[in-house]
RNA sequence: GGGCUAGUAGCUCAGUUGGUUAGAGCGCGCGCUUGAUAAGCGUGAGGUCGGAAGUUCAAGUCUUCCCUGGCCCA
């Protein structure tokens, strides 16, 4: 009789397919936990547990998701996930930053499409579109982070624009206002004197202008080295009219000067023959020829270091300009053009300010919002800035200063509404001390508490903070928090109240912020103040003050969070941003950082290495990925990736986490298809365990306490790495490989196969676990493909704990001197294969010589299941020189030989014992048990 | 221009205090299996460690300079 054995053979079974096809099955499994309240399990399951806080830096709210929002929610996510494995309760309330200047450009494009003009539609207006603007984008973001797969409380995120929020940023400028930290400043901006209003960076547009040039002679008056005495300065300026605001001079520290002597000169030239002039030396050519100056005797050379601290006097002493303007160094002046000097206004430059403060300068205030000289400024009252250029500079020659005029059209910036030129315009500002209170010096030994992953975070941070200027946080705007302050009109004296900051507080907490611009100040100022004597402050205060105090008002608020953060984890431009703000604010406020670590990772580059640009068409989107590949996909990039450096995504790396996934995939396949049927009856106690699955049970024990470290480092690169390389070398080329014959054709109840099976199902209940935090999706499908457990949710569960009983490091030994074995056994069987002396392994029954040591490994193991030969005969000894060896492998050598006998058409091992029946003994009789469960 | 940071096989990454022929996984080539089959196993080929100079008995590892990127400033 002719038995078909292939029916009597256990191959797996199981319902996970093969290929994920996970574009339409992560939604499922999406719309899976929303069905079953999953969120809400997740929380009750973790109630009463340590809490893990990661606070969510909150992205903007103008824009679909790129590469780098998912980079940084899937790290998020993936940490999360991992601290609820270990048993933490991870809460996770994620934010939005919803105020700020983009938003407000965006609704003021769509006004200029309709053709109406910003400032005629009522601020109230205004706001009201800004915020559904931000509230259009929240709810599109929220389901772009959903789809990756990110667990966290979207029902109730955090925005800065609630009511809540917007009276507690108010409540944290209050504890500014009160402990003295806030002071009213003034520093440069850009200005439009058409709009009378300051202007953002990108709000400026660069085009060709015309300006006057002229070049000035700053008279020496005290020389810090013999070769200037009794000679001028030169500098030459693009802006006469930042004249009656210059303090200082500045030259570069190495930059060569050269001291000359006027000799001949044009006719009108406004140089003097005799006279003594100072310019830098590569320079002189083009300044002669400015001013007209046919010849010269070079008298000296000197550096800017040599004549620095030099006194001068302005081109208009005797004039209302009689102080001392210092020769300063500084390391922004170029060679490019002008006279290797550069004119210091503190008042109309960012470089000028930085100097001129590091300096002790006075900043003086001489242009009014429309580009008119105050009165108080001597000869200039009245003048304007940008019409009267050629009267400033006749004024200088009138005074002797000027030593030539011209002009110069060269790229300059405008405002993009009026397209008029602009000026900086030192104007009046908020800022909060660096040193009252000490808040550097608190700043910077937070930095010290706080554990910085990876290190150099701490670095960066450190010498930002270190640096820093005081922190300028008004803006002169319009959606944001108003700052909430009044001055005293009489003696300019801010006013610092609790009572009134309360009751601020408390208003804006019932109508929002917009309260601010709506209700009369007496309603805030109360009974105890004339609200005519006080000013009202219509600045707003800058985002990054707003999203700088997320902390106090979701940490400190939410009783499901906690304060300080666990951990702030966001890319490495944020050292200058979110990082560096919430330190400040709540340095300032509570005296420490509001977090315990930081974590930074890079950017997302593309595959050379290059930044993303629309230009360069190198742009990743997360939505095609998802799309295309699915959300594990991505979030196995993640993991792949090293974020401690910036990160590389395009075609290429996606394909070859595909591949990758397709390994993890079908270990999980082949767990659950040989899981088929496995009930508790069929466990076996370790003990009586075959060595091999010891091995293997070792080996789950190690990579246990691998993954409980690398989690907390935070370390998932490490941990993926070591995790594929298990399933990939231990199990599918290894343990499975050897193990397949057991599962396939062992009787049901034999020890060897119940062994295995138990194996099998720590490794699973291990590897879905161990997988959950990346591959979301694809462990909860396997989880539940096999369907046992309380928990209905992968999520649900803890790593399980591992028995510290599985630890063998002698098992490990051996088996590791087995492997090497093997190795060699492998190599002689390819070449017979190459040879075309056999095919399957199963045909062949080697001789293996092998050391004493080697020997002892293979004790009481059956070497031919090892290396899935029909037979193996294992000899102490050298073995003969023709045998097959390995360099790097001593001491092993291997002569290949057919195994003798015949093929059992069951279990196709070869064997002598098959000869009449087609079966082998070990496959008749579990055949037979088949048959009797049959009958 | 300044601060921080990186450049090791086609890809993602390891390379300990400088010390043998620089490793892993994936991919690729070839072979086997056809009972994990749009899978599985074996095996092989790939690197002047960004470049140059220097220190040293010895440099991927230390020093200097240069090149190419990235983030933040100016």
């Amino acid at each position: 009789m002719s038995v078909d054995y292939k029916t009597t053979v256990f191959l797996p079974k199981t319902d996970f397919p093969m290929r994920g096809n996970l574009p339409t099955r992560e939604p499922e499994i999406l719309a899976h936990w929303e069905e079953i309240g999953l969120r809400k399990k997740l929380r009750e399951s973790r109630a009463g547990a340590e809490k893990f806080i990661l606070h969510d830096g909150p992205p903007y709210a103008n824009g679909n998701l790129h590469m780098g929002h998912a980079l940084n929610k899937v790290l998020k996510d993936v940490i999360n996930r991992s601290q609820q494995m270990l048993g933490k309760d991870a809460n996770y309330v994620p934010g939005w930053d919803c105020h700020g200047l983009p938003i407000e450009w965006k609704i003021e494009e769509q006004y200029r499409e309709k053709g109406l003009d910003k400032d005629t539609v009522p601020v109230i207006e205004f706001r009201r579109e800004c915020r559904e603007f931000a509230q259009k984008w929240v709810d599109i973001q929220t389901e772009e982070f959903k789809r990756l797969g990110v667990s966290g409380d979207w029902e109730q995120p955090y925005l800065t624009m609630t009511f809540p929020a917007e009276a507690q940023i108010a409540r944290e400028i209050g504890k500014f206002i009160m402990n003295g930290g806030l002071y009213k400043g003034a520093k440069p901006v850009m200005w439009s004197v058409v709009e009378k209003t300051a202007l953002a960076d990108a709000e400026v547009e660069y085009h060709d202008h015309k300006s006057v040039t002229i070049h000035v002679r700053f008279p020496v008056v005290e020389a810090k080295h013999p070769a200037v005495e009794g000679a001028a300065v030169v500098i030459w300026t693009t802006t006469p009219w930042t004249m009656p605001g210059n303090r200082a001079v500045a030259a570069g520290e190495e930059f060569e000067y050269v001291v000359i002597e006027v000799g001949e000169v044009s006719e009108n030239s406004l140089a003097k023959p005799g006279e003594k002039l100072v310019v830098g030396v590569d320079l002189l050519d083009q300044v002669k020829q400015a001013a007209k100056i046919e010849s010269a005797t070079e008298l000296a050379r000197v550096t800017g270091a040599d004549i620095a601290g030099s006194v001068l006097a302005h081109p208009l002493r005797g004039q209302g300009y009689d102080y001392d303007v210092p020769l300063l160094l500084a390391d922004f002046v170029t060679t490019d053009a002008g006279t290797g000097f550069v004119h210091i206004a503190p008042g109309h430059g960012a470089d000028d300010f930085v100097l001129g403060n590091e300096n002790g300068l006075e900043i003086p205030q001489t242009v009014a919002d429309d580009g008119y000289f105050y009165d108080h400024v001597p000869i200039f009252a009245g003048m304007h800035v940008l019409e009267d250029n050629l009267k400033i500079s006749a004024i200088l020659r009138d005074a002797g200063g000027l030593l030539a005029r011209g002009s110069i059209t060269h790229s300059y910036p405008h405002s993009w509404r009026s397209k008029a030129p602009l000026i900086f315009r030192n104007t009046p500002q908020w800022f909060i001390s660096m040193e009252t209170n000490e808040l550097r010096e608190t700043a910077l030994k937070a930095i010290d508490e706080t554990r910085f992953v990876p290190q150099a975070g701490q670095t960066r941070l450190r010498s930002m903070i270190e640096q820093r200027p005081d922190w300028c946080i008004s803006r002169q705007r319009t959606w944001g928090v108003p700052i909430p302050v009044f001055v005293e009109k009489k003696t300019g004296e801010m006013l610092r109240d609790q009572a009134v900051i309360d009751r601020i507080g408390a208003i804006f907490e019932e109508e929002g912020s917009d309260a601010w611009f709506t209700s009369e100040p007496s309603r805030f100022l109360g009974n105890d103040y004339n609200a005519d004597d006080y000013e009202q402050n219509k600045d707003i205060v800058e985002v990054w003050f707003e999203s700088g105090s997320t902390h106090s008002f979701v940490l400190e608020q939410r009783p499901d969070l906690q304060w300080p953060a666990d951990l702030y984890l966001e890319g490495s431009d944020q050292h200058r941003g979110w990082f560096h703000s919430s330190l400040l604010e709540s340095c300032g406020t509570r005296g420490r950082a509001p977090y315990n670590a930081v974590l930074t990772h890079g950017f997302v580059l593309d595959e050379n290495g290059r930044k993303m640009s629309k230009s360069l068409g190198n742009i990743t989107a997360p939505q095609d990925v998802i799309g295309q590949s699915g959300a594990d996909i991505l979030r196995l990039w993640v993991v792949n990736s090293d974020y401690s450096e910036d990160l590389r995504v395009g075609k290429e790396i996606l394909k070859h986490q595909a591949d990758q996934y397709r390994r993890l995939r079908n270990t999980l396949r082949y767990l659950l298809g040989n899981l088929d049927g496995f009930t508790e009856a069929e466990r076996l106690p370790v003990d009586e365990m075959p060595e091999l699955e010891r091995w293997v049970l070792h080996r789950l024990w190690e990579l246990d306490a691998m993954i409980r470290e690398k989690v907390e480092a935070f370390d998932f690169h490490a941990l993926f790495t070591q995790l594929h390389n298990f399933c990939a070398v231990d199990l599918s080329a290894f343990y499975f490989d050897i193990r397949k014959d057991s599962f396939y054709c062992d009787r049901p109840d034999s020890v060897r196969r119940r062994a295995a099976r138990t194996v099998l199902d720590e490794v699973f209940n291990r590897l879905t676990a161990w997988l959950a935090p990346v591959l979301c999706f694809t462990a909860e499908e396997a989880w539940t493909t096999r369907g046992m457990g309380a928990e209905e949710s992968v999520h649900l569960r803890t790593f399980p704990e591992t028995p510290e009983s599985w630890r063998d490091d002698a098992v490990a030994a051996r088996w590791a001197e087995i492997r090497n074995v093997r190795r060699v056994v492998t190599g002689a069987l390819e070449l017979e294969r190459n040879a075309k002396r056999i095919g399957s392994s199963l045909q062949a029954a080697p001789d293996v010589h092998v050391s004493e040591a080697a020997l002892k490994a293979f004790d009481g193991l059956d070497a031919a299941e090892i290396f899935i030969t029909s037979g193996a005969e294992l000899i102490a000894g050298e073995g003969p020189e023709e045998a097959f060896r390995l360099e790097d492998v001593e001491g092993i050598a291997v002569v290949p030989a057919l195994a003798d006998g015949g093929k059992c058409e069951r279990c196709w091992k070869v064997l002598p014992e098959v000869v009449e029946p087609p079966v082998c003994k070990r496959c008749a009789d579990a055949v037979s048990t088949l048959e009797t469960a049959a009958e």
